[in-house]
DNA sequence: TAAAATATGTTATGTTATCACATATCAAAT
DNA sequence: ATTTGATATGTGATAACATAACATATTTTA
């Protein structure tokens, strides 16, 4: 895959949720982004939709927020994607669990509902936070 | 609990969710329920929020879709509720399922992260849809 | 019934996302 | 090299979703 494969701005995109410590709105990165030229939403929009379906980058659908991918570990696209989104500190651990993902397909199969690959959230503490609460 | 405990619009809300036949916005409840003397988004997400609480409605956070709960099954307030939604037709099934619950909480606790319940999108086609699908 | 709490009405505004069309860039065929 | 078509980007307007803030009304409880 070629940089330019992500669009003018994917790449100051994808720089920038890497460098943040928790997810970033699409209004945030435009923001982030002025002094690079950017000027509409769907200049970013754009550029995110492609970061997506490269595997770059997920979105929190409860939140609205985008995330980089971990990069040092790539899951496969038939995967499904777990991120645990810490509801306290913002914080989103990646994961892929295998017999999550069986339990899941036996699932969807016993409902014969197909179900391809995508991203799940789920919405709680992790641990820092869950001890900081009990203090 | 009592009609009164859902708000003043609660029960025309759930009513109209009951009688869809695919999730609603929260714009589209808004819309049908002038007659009722509705007037603003306020007055929706009102009672939305109490419906939810009552464990009544759930919203598709992928679509920002609203749907009623399944009315003769009603499930523990501390179970994973999952929804299949198919990205066709819009129809949505609600289940409840042990094997997933029970792969849900090893992952979530091999992961230190403390999960309450909620309720999972997953995204896919039900079985008409899938069929006309590879005709 | 007075005071407090809760619910509802209403206006305005904040936030998220897309449409529609213009312009620019790139690639393939002639 | 130039035309043509496809893809990408720029831009203004607007749609769609959600909440803040404050007013008024209703209910609760002391």
């Amino acid at each position: 895959m070629t940089s330019s494969d992500l669009g003018k701005y994917g790449l100051a995109i994808l720089t920038y949720l890497q460098n943040a410590d928790r997810p970033q709105s699409a209004y945030d990165i435009l923001d982030a982004l002025r002094d690079e030229g950017v000027k509409a939403p769907m200049q970013i929009y754009r550029a995110l939709e492609k970061l997506q379906k490269a595997g770059l980058v997920h979105k929190l659908a409860k939140s609205n927020g985008w995330i980089a991918c971990d990069s040092d570990d790539h899951h496969h696209s038939d995967d499904i994607l777990v991120l645990l989104s810490c509801q306290q500190c913002g914080s989103v651990a990646e994961i892929e669990d295998s017999d999550f993902q069986s339990a899941l397909t036996k699932l969807s199969s016993g409902k014969a509902f197909t179900m391809p690959a995508q991203t799940i959230e789920l919405d709680g503490l992790c641990a820092p936070c869950d001890k900081d609460k009990h203090r």
